[in-house]
RNA sequence: GUCCCGUUCGUCUAGAGGCCUAGGACACCGGGUUUUCAUCCCGGCAACAGGGGUUCGACUCCCCUACGGGAUGCCA
């Protein structure tokens, strides 16, 4: 049995999309479940398109996710003579030749076509003219006109198409530089690669791929198409319909575990499981199960599992990845009194990171805004807070079960509803009427902090 | 247009001819806990695209139609 070998190939045109995270995953996955090896080809064979940028925020994204290559990555733009020296070894076999036709005159044939109601394809017109090579002519694979090809995947099972329905494609470019489709199937051979995981997308290459195979006399390779990964309009995800790369999404504050999670959900399940890891992934995961059809990123479900796998955490896990969120908002996490009584008391009132600090930013500053519409409601004048404030500035032993007492005290006492107590004290610390048991709000903050809170939503009130 | 792939609750999915009165999760709605918010717990709503076969029996198998997506580049 071979080793197995799974490969991603990004072309470093744009940044890390979070459906090639996905085909990324299952070929880690697939790779690691086989003892096989997972690499990482950079096809960067558009010079125009590609940067060095992209290919670096993929490369170091697709890191920290923990999707580690097992080699080194290799570019396609610094191999160029291995490709040209196969598009002359398929030359040679007398599988291929020279076409000079233009632009022009390759879209007038396509319009013609199409007028016609036929498909638009090459139509082979230079095949048997015998030309050369010059810097007008492209090298166009001679691909079989009769039979079909039969694409064994591991997902969809048998697909045919017939020879007739394809054209001769470009191996080499005017200027002598090799296509997609040629660097695709070299590198795959050359890199020994076994199972080609990639996107739906790519269905209707695998044919014309699996001829320059034939032409080169490469062994046949594993295929596995993925469903796409869609937005909320059905069509692929892009960047009209939602937030396509995977940074956007960390820096909303989604864990990687969570992204990593949910991609993994979208076209595949295991019994009523719904929250997994990457080890577990490997554990469970079966490529034969995953769903055909294209499946719709749900953000909300992500949110979900989000906070699944944040209340995962230990609080000091939980606390460094909060950590880089809070300086965002200028904060330092520790520059509070009782941080862990905080951050553990805090750390489910959202469902991201950023929503957390947002959530957790009156705690470390002071008030800037009331909400209006709570001071409205809750305090009618203040008397009543000043009465509040009194009451608490006589506590000697500042705890939760203390301050809860003496509160209730006064409640019973006063005949009070209980948010008529509450609810000034709640928005003087924290300018809502959102936050933890008052009892442990105000613990978390000493007592001096507490009344001075006091002091500034009665000076407020005028 | 042509070729290819697909079609179960709003969304992700379970379902390999009788186990389906179609299950779970998210979302949503209602209730409970918290006399705030969030968490948590309980409950509810909600789907086999349509039509023909095959079969004693079809969500499951076959065909057609419809709809959706992808591909049709000297992009990858």
């Amino acid at each position: 049995m071979k080793k197995v070998i799974t490969r991603f190939a990004p072309s470093p045109t744009g940044k890390l999309h979070i459906g090639g995270v996905r085909t990324a995953l299952f070929n880690f996955v697939y790779a690691r479940q086989n003892n096989g090896k997972f690499l990482v080809r950079i096809e960067d064979t558009d010079k125009e398109r590609s940067t060095k940028e992209f290919e670096n925020n993929i490369l170091e994204n697709l890191s920290s996710l923990g999707l580690v290559p097992d080699e080194e990555p290799i570019n396609q733009s610094e191999r160029d003579e291995i490709y040209i020296k196969a598009a002359e070894k398929i030359l040679e076999s007398g599988n291929a030749y020279w076409c000079d036709c233009s632009a022009d005159e390759l879209e007038k044939m396509r319009k013609e076509q199409t007028a016609l109601g036929k498909k638009p394809m090459y139509d082979g017109r230079s095949r048997n003219l015998g030309l050369s090579r010059s810097d007008k002519t492209v090298l166009r694979l001679a691909t079989p006109e009769n039979g079909e090809v039969i694409v064994n995947d591991l997902i969809r099972g048998e697909i045919r198409f017939n020879n007739n329905e394809l054209d001769d494609l470009i191996l080499l470019r005017s200027n002598g530089s090799p296509t997609y489709h040629l660097c695709n199937v070299v590198d795959d051979y050359e890199q020994s690669v076994t199972t080609v995981i990639r996107g739906e997308d790519h269905i209707s290459n695998t044919p014309r791929q699996i001829h320059i195979q034939n032409a080169l006399g490469y062994p046949s390779l594993e295929y596995a198409h993925l469903p796409l990964v869609l937005g909320t309009d059905k069509k692929r995800l892009s960047k009209r319909n939602a937030a396509t790369s995977l940074e956007e999404y960390k820096e909303k504050g989604y864990l990687d575990t969570a992204i990593l999670n949910s991609l993994a959900r979208l076209g595949w399940s295991q019994g009523d499981k719904e929250v997994f890891y990457l080890d577990e992934l490997i554990k469970e995961f079966k490529l034969e199960d995953v769903q055909k059809a294209g499946a719709i990123f749900d953000i909300s479900k992500l949110d979900w599992l989000n906070s699944q796998h944040l209340s995962n955490l230990t609080l000091d896990e939980f606390k460094q990845k909060l950590k880089p969120f809070l300086k965002n908002l200028n904060i330092d996490i520790e520059a509070h009194l009782n941080v862990d009584k905080l951050i553990e008391s805090m750390r489910t009132s959202e469902n991201t990171l950023s929503g957390i600090s947002a959530a957790l930013e009156p705690y470390y500053k002071d008030i800037k805004m009331y909400d209006e519409k709570a001071i409205e409601k809750f305090i009618k004048d203040k008397s009543r807070l000043v009465e509040l404030r009194t009451l608490l500035n006589d506590i000697d032993n500042w705890n939760q079960e203390t301050i809860e007492n003496v509160l209730k005290d006064f409640q019973v006492k006063n005949e009070l509803s209980v948010p008529a107590v509450n609810q000034p004290i709640r928005i003087s610390l924290v300018g809502s009427t959102k936050s933890p048991g008052l009892g442990l709000t105000l613990s978390i903050f000493d007592k001096n902090q507490a009344l001075k809170r006091i002091d500034n939503l009665i000076s407020h009130l005028g």
